[in-house]
RNA sequence: GCUGGAGUAGCUCAGUCGGCAGAGCGACGCACUCGUAAUGCGUAGGUCGCGGGUUCGAUUCCCGCCUCCAGCUCCA
């Protein structure tokens, strides 16, 4: 009899007879894996613990503990839902039940319509199968074997699916008491191993997503190893919800969403100041690294999108317009007005670098059905610039990209993952320079040491992009900054630059965006905070409370002090009583409180109380104003 | 854009099985002049999303459109 042998991850090689299973394997480990392990990786492939391994190399079992055991068992709980839902709608079909980032989801088709109301009924089955601690078998069928079992069924998608499959491929189904299912695998070993799942909700979804096909039901789940992971999960979407930017916008005054102009902002003045406040930060950062700052008109000819490629490639995306007999279009960019500005006189290899930075309004086309919030929008304003650099500058000026965003993300104590997207379907240019773009932002990746992710076909058309997906305090990620380094563009404008050697060169153009569109960016800040600002963003840095009409003076005073010194302070001039100030500053999550009566008018002081922490004491107007001063120029998290 | 749900006061919602529309919060006014999370009283505020149809009469029933929400798709 041959053996086998196995690299384990510890390093040592153990040997064992042909046909011995994963669970064997484990089991020969220890009792503990043994009871913990939930299917092994071979190699590249993961595997049922039943099944022979089919030969040798590097082995691990894999647990809970393991993305990729996580995912094993979230693919079990797929089937036992969509076991449930079968007994009790036994007509149901099945089309697809893959795992996603947080949980998985069933698309199928029951008689009926289901809503939210039917998922704890399906959740108390699910619990039954669970119970009946199910063991979970894989088969391998014959092609026609397969198909004839689910036509005979009714089940076209899984047929469908059948047919779809390569004609070299092993079909597989998993089996789980009365439950048969086409799935590639591989499961838990039994029904019984499921703990802590629950039914999240259910939409509907269209047959491969395409909505000329049968819309299906999709339910989605989660599941979790432990009763305190789920328990987490439920609670950071709770969380989500209460922090809803569409909900905390409003109550905050910061900005209003009309029907009059969907997808368009009404900033208030608390809310225009936070924008503002970010804006010149932006500016602050840019202005050291020897950016300049201009302003191009949002309005231009169809000539200017044909020369840049637009209106071949992104006029389903804009708005457009005839006037006079003649097509104009809104600008859904600035990368083509900083193009004419660059070609508007003779450049020198010397003056490259250079930075054309803008926050200007932009508009896009986005369908009605997309726009969210401030999260997806039709009117919008970008930390954008384009960077004009000689082909020996491009490494040099992403990795200052890269630098600037570190510091602004920073700032805001959130970390970030970084995508390569690279060449779409649609594109512009040649597969030469395409290449050149994407080693080149790969390469000064390597060099600055980061990790990156590489996202086939999600490029821009006119460049390859770099995307920065930031993670807020919730752990979901948000994507926002990009950096796309560009050889198209340059050329269809012939963008030209006189180097040293005095002849002609082709200058590359690097887009980037840091905080990517402010309205966005502000609704995510929004939710990260859950609308408690650091004091250097909030709207209102302080509110001064008279205890009554009589300070109302010298509130008055201290406010205007305050706002000499460049602070954004606010005066209560309601009739209310201290108390409900308080209530009404804190509800408003203003980071301080000034608290005035009789005594501090007296003193030349306030009594501080701070949104964090609560009563401060009192403390003369001026030290309180360095101290706030203070706090702002390091742009501090948290108050006091 | 597609599927489903929704649109009544600034907000959250009730209501009319077709007969001049209601509450709480908020806003505003008055009184109280108050010391660290809601003082009391009063007032104003609605073409019941828009357009058409049925009807003696439509916010209510029917049709179309717009917008929002949950998804699909797309993406910053």
């Amino acid at each position: 009899m041959s053996a086998i042998a196995l690299q384990m991850p510890d390093g040592k090689e153990a040997t064992f007879p042909e046909g011995v299973t994963g669970a064997e394997v484990a089991a020969s480990i220890g009792q503990r894996l043994a009871r913990d392990a939930v299917a092994v990786r071979l190699g590249e492939r993961v595997l049922d613990l039943a099944r022979p391994l089919p030969e040798g190399g590097p082995l691990r079992v894999l647990t809970l503990a393991d993305p990729e055991g996580l995912e094993v068992y979230r693919h079990t709980a797929t089937h036992i839902m969509a076991q449930a839902v079968r007994r009790i709608w036994p007509e149901t079909r099945l089309a697809i039940g893959p795992v996603i980032e947080d949980g998985f989801y069933y698309d199928m088709e029951p008689p009926v319509r289901l809503t939210e109301e039917d998922l704890p009924r399906i959740e108390a089955e699910m619990k039954k199968i669970v119970a009946e601690d199910l063991p979970v078998s894989r088969e391998v069928w014959p092609r026609a074997q397969a198909r004839a079992f689910f036509a005979e069924r009714g089940e076209v998608y899984k047929v469908e699916i059948i047919d779809d499959l390569p004609a070299d491929a092993e079909l597989t189904v998993y089996r789980q008491g009365e439950f048969v299912d086409l799935c590639r695998g591989p499961h838990l070993p039994s029904t019984g191993r499921l703990k802590a799942f629950k039914l999240l909700s259910v939409a509907g979804a269209y047959w491969r997503g395409d909505e000329k096909r049968p819309m299906l039901q999709r339910l989605y789940g989660t599941a979790f190893a432990e009763q305190t992971q789920l328990d987490h999960f439920l609670w950071v979407r709770e969380e989500a919800r209460k922090r809803d930017h569409r909900k905390l916008g409003p109550e905050l005054d910061l900005f209003t969403l009309h029907d009059v102009a969907p997808g368009f902002a009404f900033w208030h003045d608390k809310g225009f100041r936070l924008y503002r406040a970010l804006e010149d930060f932006s500016r602050e950062l840019q202005r050291k690294r020897g950016y300049q700052e201009v302003a191009t008109p949002v309005l231009f000819r169809s000539d200017l999108y044909e020369e840049s490629g637009h209106w071949g490639f992104f006029r389903p995306n804009m708005f457009t317009f005839q006037q006079d007999g003649e097509w104009y279009g809104m600008k859904p960019m600035n990368c083509p007005a900083h193009c004419i500005m660059f070609r508007e006189q003779m450049r020198s290899y010397r003056d490259l670098p250079l930075r054309l930075a803008e926050y200007g309004q932009l508009t896009r086309y986005e369908r009605s059905g997309t726009l969210h919030g401030l999260l997806r929008v039709r009117g919008m304003h970008q930390d954008d610039a384009h960077c004009f650099v000689r082909e020996d500058q491009i490494g040099a000026e992403i990795a200052d990209c890269i630098g600037l965003l570190d510091e602004l993300y920073g700032t805001f104590g959130m970390g970030y993952t970084i995508n390569l997207a690279t060449r779409p379907q649609e594109y512009m240019g040649t597969l030469e320079t395409w290449g050149r773009a994407e080693s080149a932002l790969a390469d000064t990746l390597r060099d600055l040491g980061k990790d990156f992710a590489i996202h086939p076909g999600d490029g821009a058309f006119y460049g390859p992009k770099l995307e920065f997906d930031i993670t807020d305090a919730l752990g979901r990620k948000w994507q926002c900054g990009t950096v796309q380094v560009d050889w198209n563009l340059p050329e269809r404008f012939d963008l030209k630059y006189i180097g040293a050697d005095g002849a002609e060169h082709r200058p590359v153009m690097i887009h980037r965006a840091i905080m990517g569109t402010l309205e966005r960016f502000i609704g995510i800040l929004i939710e990260h905070f859950a609308g408690a600002f650091p004091t250097w963003l909030a709207p209102e840095q302080a509110r001064v409370l008279p205890v009554s009409d009589k300070a109302q003076a010298y509130g008055r005073q201290v406010a205007a002090d305050l706002r000499a010194r460049g602070l954004r302070v606010d005066l209560d001039k309601s009739a209310e009583k201290i108390g409900k100030k308080i209530r009404d500053a804190q509800m408003a999550k203003v980071p301080y409180m000034l608290v005035v009566g009789e005594r501090e008018e007296q003193a030349g002081t306030v009594a501080v109380r701070s949104r964090a922490s609560g009563d401060l004491g009192a403390e003369p107007v001026a030290a309180f104003a360095d101290a706030l001063a203070a706090e702002v120029a390091e742009r501090r998290l948290q108050p006091r």
